[in-house]
DNA sequence: AAATAATGTTAAACTAGATTAACATCTATT
DNA sequence: AATAGATGTTAATCTAGTTTAACATTATTT
């Protein structure tokens, strides 16, 4: 069983004991999801938070004329959930699924409350993940309210330069809020304009 | 001292025995600030979260043009502060200031970090509010993808309008991420057209 | 190697929302 | 009650980004 990837995540954080991390390794569920799969269906109860081992997910809202949003991607030692299901137990207003083959770590709900009690340093490193991922999502709004398509895109690219490689371009223009042909132009002015 | 509001909402979430409660008593600061005084500044480092008991904040960042990006409004019994810099110690990204008189209870960080080993149930609370901040920003993303202005106004009305009654219209405005201009023009629309 | 599906590009016409600027109303101060 | 400052409205012009549609390229399957 592959837990070292979550193992080494943990202890930069928090350092766990051996029997510490004998009792996490009891609560925890590996998995494999293929390409295509989806981890969350917008509608469920988010049953898991999910330490990825390797692959690749985006995590996206589906609206009513059939669009998707994508509100993040998550890649090797990242977390992918629906949390705001997760944590209320209420059903998800996204869909978690892959775009690779991936194996993960998942975490369930009650295992996950068992944990914050037996070993408490958990509950205090999963607040600050979650504190966080709270500040990156402000920072995005912050950036998607200030910031021209273009200068989005490019932060991007600076950001999360493995994901761009990785992922097709028409998810990255769903996840910067515009349409993949105005994206295709952003490109060929950046190559182009200089 | 008027702590009341605060144990009130604790213990909506957590039960706090009497001695409980004067440890925490013991470690949070009563405030008071006037209209337009600022809590936090972007570029300092924000030392504290914040109550509020009673009074309005607008929590906003100011871009290289001088426009004010507006994040969050805060209210009676909710959370004000740049949560970001607060938990990484490092230069706020916004400014938090009154727009009315604006009564709160600080708490530190150092202070905070002592009341999470003191109560752990704290710990549980504070890790429940940034989850539900976290929900709150990753919702208002897709709002902001998927909608129009007008309907995102429509929500805003809905969702507080007592924060709608407050606040100017250009606040509200750049709260939305559109001019006051076109707010006033959805606004006669929404009258017009039915 | 051909065929199909998936992804990416280009360009023309269109629209949500910005900008500018002039004016209106409301509130606070003298 | 008069003035100044803050807030709100209207209308014309402009622009970033959308839509549509046709075509190009790259993977995948047979």
């Amino acid at each position: 069983m592959n837990h070292k990837p979550l193992l080494d995540y943990l202890n930069e954080y928090i350092n766990l004991t051996v029997d510490e991390e004998t009792i996490l390794i009891s609560k925890i569920i590996l998995r494999n999801y293929l390409k295509d799969q989806y981890i969350v269906q917008q509608g469920d109860i988010c049953k898991s938070v999910n330490f990825i081992i390797s692959g690749c997910t985006k995590t996206f809202y589906m609206d009513l004329e059939s669009q998707e949003h994508i509100v993040m991607f998550s890649i090797e030692d990242w977390w992918t959930s629906d949390l705001g299901s997760f944590i209320t137990q209420t059903p998800a207003d996204f869909n978690v699924q892959c775009i690779e083959n991936t194996q993960l770590i998942q975490f369930t709900f009650d295992n996950l409350e068992e944990l914050y009690t037996e070993i408490p340093k958990l509950e205090r490193l999963f607040r600050k993940i979650v504190e966080r991922a709270f500040v990156a999502s402000q920072k995005r709004i912050i950036r998607n309210f200030s910031l021209t398509a273009k200068e989005r895109y490019e932060i991007f690219k600076k950001a999360h330069p493995k994901i761009e490689q990785r992922v097709p371009q028409y998810m990255i223009a769903s996840y910067l809020g515009i349409t993949k042909e105005f994206l295709s132009k952003i490109k060929s002015q950046l190559i182009h304009n200089q």
